[in-house]
DNA sequence: GTTGCAGTTGCAATGAGTTGCACAATAACA
DNA sequence: TGTTATTGTGCAACTCATTGCAACTGCAAC
């Protein structure tokens, strides 16, 4: 795996606990919970803590070798950066997220570059708001009274 | 204040709970976070729960009286949107952060309405990266073997 | 007035994630 | 090989934030 050699080119040890944490990253389809890496290490070495999940998250985050993303779930989830780069649109109000391509927010970097000199980590997006068939209900249900005050 | 008929508008009850701390926001420069919102209105009614500011706090949020932004210190701030809408840029290597014009996500939200449908909340965004003074130092820092890895 | 009920609060418990510290594993080097 | 310095791990304690639940509040209907 790429990973593992950018590990050791940075300087840092390849752990049987960082193998498992990247493996399992890497064989989960899509985004995957802390919780859940844990779980599976667990699996195959039961000794392994939560603390050094999370340590091994985020350094593979400070790598920019995984991205991690807070879907309004409660919790966070991770994903490898090497797969096709993309960013969610999660519609409060039926939950349901879309992908949407790193092309879209180009402009936006180059715009932050070029206005204030900053260079931004825009590796993983989620972008909270309404979705296509939520648009048109949620601009209804303004007033309270009526229904259900438009909880989410 | 504008956001205490908002809220009876929506048919929310203004308890004197809500009053403390939409007053402690409003009166607050810029963000303060949910911790010194409690001390602030314990200052003038002792027995109020920190439950209570998270649950004000995330109605607030909900009628975008209000935004909630993640700026990378370990907990949350909150401010009055009332105010000329920014957003922040903030320096992974040195801390510091930057308003940035709300205009500049324009482009982005205008973008995903129309490919995608979707109406994006953008409330209050902090985007994580390189300010000016820090992109040339971090560039050269690339190996971890000499100094200090490049540890943010 | 009192009953019913939705909305709200305080409290305690819980969950996700982080941190400090002692010890273990590895690297560096004589 | 043995010694020392550095890095990484496990554990426990901690922080920030949320949730379940019982009790309280305001208001309308009777």
């Amino acid at each position: 795996m790429s990973c593992t050699i950018t590990l050791q080119q940075k300087g840092y040890r390849l752990t049987p606990q960082r193998m498992m944490v990247l493996d399992i990253i890497h064989d989960s389809k899509g985004h995957i919970s802390a919780e859940e890496i844990h779980q599976r290490v667990r699996q195959r070495y039961p000794f392994v803590n939560i603390s050094t999940v999370y340590r091994t998250l985020n350094l593979l985050k400070k790598l920019h070798l995984i991205s991690e993303t807070d879907m309004g779930e409660g919790y966070v989830r991770y994903e490898l950066l090497e797969r096709g780069r993309h960013h969610h649109l999660v519609c409060r109000r039926c939950g349901q997220s879309f992908a949407f391509e790193h092309e879209s927010l180009k402009p936006l970097q180059a715009r932050l570059l070029k206005e204030y000199g900053f260079a931004a980590d825009l590796d993983h997006f989620a972008i909270f708001g309404l979705c296509q068939r939520c648009r048109p209900a949620e601009g209804k249900a303004g007033a309270r009274e009526e229904s259900q005050r438009g909880d989410d």
